[in-house]
DNA sequence: CGTACGTTCCACCAAGTGGTTGAATGTTTT
DNA sequence: AAAACATTCAACCACTTGGTGGAACGTACG
């Protein structure tokens, strides 16, 4: 086998893939947190949370910081616009964005978003 | 275990979480095609592609359509919205929109796009 | 110091995945 | 009817995944 190693686009996708990975981003975006944090509310082990952290950090979705005995985590939400961008690009997103476009000059020809602001 | 059956977010991530299964989607977003003519420009068993058809289909993002042996699939591009508007709500694109329009409504107060439009 | 705490590492397990080959099923063609 | 074609089904394999429990390691605190 040719064994590749797996591109952020699979690991975006496959970390996203789990609600309790999904679960964990939500609580990131508020806050940071630690493990312990994070995995109290969670109906599985304290080790299963961290496995599923590890998963996240391998797709740069959290990043670490070891402050003692503590490891914070915070979201690192700019690594999803990558995945983003490929589900807007496949569904056309920028297409009928275009169209629309188009369709609103169409109809304000005089929009002044259209000409240099004063 | 609790065994809960796998969400529709769960399926669509998963399912574009390999990069052979992006590609089929990608084929398909031109043109419908059978199972073969997906299979032939991909390195692996017609067996293997078959199954990946079947996770894509599972997750809803192909339909098939039998047309006596041949079966054709084709793109289902709406099943994404929802794995779409989980990455927009999660970067916060709405927040970022709404300030964006709130800036824009500021500099131009009387932009025919603000009142009831024609 | 010793003990508690926060986290990971290790070994294990059941289930899932991504691939293979070979057989089966149904359809079209000759 | 027989052969070719399109596709799936079934069994198998190596590897991964998502969970477990226990040991280990580093840090904080009495």
């Amino acid at each position: 086998m040719v064994e590749r190693s797996p591109s952020v686009l699979d690991l975006t996708y496959a970390a996203l893939a789990d609600p309790t990975r999904r679960d964990i981003l939500q609580r990131l975006r508020r806050a940071e947190a630690r493990v312990t944090d994070i995995a109290r509310p969670l109906p599985m082990s304290l080790n299963a949370v961290s496995k599923h952290i590890a998963v996240l950090e391998r797709a740069g979705l959290v990043q670490r910081e070891i402050r003692g005995r503590d490891h914070f985590l915070r979201a690192e939400p700019a690594r999803l616009t990558e995945a983003e961008r490929w589900i807007a690009e496949y569904t056309g997103f920028w297409e009928r964005r275009a169209d629309a476009l188009a369709a609103h000059l169409e109809t304000y020809p005089e929009n002044p978003a259209a000409e240099g602001q004063a």
